[in-house]
DNA sequence: ATACCGACCTGTCAGC
DNA sequence: TGCTGACAGGTCGGTA
């Protein structure tokens, strides 16, 4: 389901839930599949542990995780005094979150969540009914809970204690020539190379579709055959649709939503993705659907070479 | 090294 | 009503 978007407007909203809480303790679901971490493992570096920071790496979510006497303690707001291990208050102090209050050194540990096509990162209240293919249950101090809901099991969680960090860059941070540089020589379809996460990471099959359009490039255009021309619209078009798509919310095209339950508007303005058959929007042509290395893929015949 | 393709899962929907 | 098959936002690992 979430792709660049969809990932970033759900840590918007973890961020507004859960930024500064603290972990009480975990509850863990029957199926092992969603897990990379042992489930022992899992509950050993979540419980008391702060959340000091929720960020995205591509479609990957991360919480920088503080562990400890410092982790699992309130940070006193207004008397940050320097190296001082003793500027905690109690745990029944009233939470006030800042992102910047929160690191004062570096994370313990992390916490990873890939969302697959079908997962779910919910912020739910105690009495609120648990939703069948819960796989995850993290009760906060705030009296919240964080839940892992997956139906598909393509989702994954996991716990480490290094920095995280995957292959890829950002396409929203990418320069014109390390992105045009990407697709030299490369003779798979530009779609594939689109989806390819270790070239650019956060673009999937909606937004790939839909950047293609917007550029006027067939999806199995060879990636090595692109014109500096073409390459330059392919570029602007895959930063506009995303920028666009994260101010809409993401797409929810069937059952996405943020960390609040809140679905996102994108796909009305879809130009292609889901649209076979229907006329293109610029010229009236039926919208085709192909299938790319073993993805649907979505363009117009006419406007798109 | 690179690039397809099936496998991993459950749910939904169209067609019969 | 119920069955079957196609399809779904993603990523692996095996194979060519």
């Amino acid at each position: 389901m979430p792709e660049l978007p969809e990932v970033e407007t759900v840590v918007r909203s973890l961020r507004r839930h859960v930024l500064g809480d603290v972990v009480e303790s975990v509850w863990i679901g029957e199926r092992r599949q969603p897990l990379k971490s042992s489930p022992s493992e899992i509950v050993s570096v979540l419980e008391a542990a702060r959340i000091a920071a929720v960020r995205r790496m591509g479609k990957h979510i991360i919480m920088d995780l503080m562990i400890g006497p410092s982790g699992d303690r309130v940070i006193e707001t207004g008397s940050r005094q320097r190296n001082s291990g003793q500027r905690f208050r109690s745990p029944d102090h009233p939470v006030t979150r800042s992102p910047d209050l929160s690191i004062t050194r570096p994370a313990d540990a992390f916490f990873i969540v890939h969302l697959g096509m079908t997962g779910r990162l919910l912020v739910a209240r105690p009495d609120e009914p648990i939703a069948k293919h819960t796989h995850l249950i993290a009760r906060l101090r705030s009296g919240r809970e964080l839940r892992f809901i997956d139906p598909r099991m393509f989702g994954r969680l996991a716990v480490v204690r290094e920095a995280f960090n995957t292959a890829g860059t950002e396409p929203l941070e990418i320069g014109f020539a390390d992105f045009a540089a990407l697709f030299r020589r490369r003779k798979t379809p530009i779609k594939s190379a689109l989806l390819n996460q270790r070239l650019l990471r956060g673009v999937g099959n909606i937004y790939a579709d839909e950047s293609l359009f917007r550029a006027g490039i067939r999806p199995r255009r060879r990636a090595a055959s692109l014109s500096r021309t073409e390459l330059q619209r392919l570029y602007g078009s895959v930063r506009r649709v995303l920028k666009e798509a994260i101010a809409a919310g993401g797409s929810s095209v069937s059952d996405y939503v943020d960390a609040s339950g809140e679905r996102g508007l994108f796909q009305f303005q879809h130009r292609v993705y889901g649209r076979e058959g229907e006329p293109c929007l610029v010229c009236g042509a039926p919208i085709k659907r192909v299938v790319i290395a073993g993805r649907s893929s979505h363009y117009c015949p006419k406007c798109q070479k």
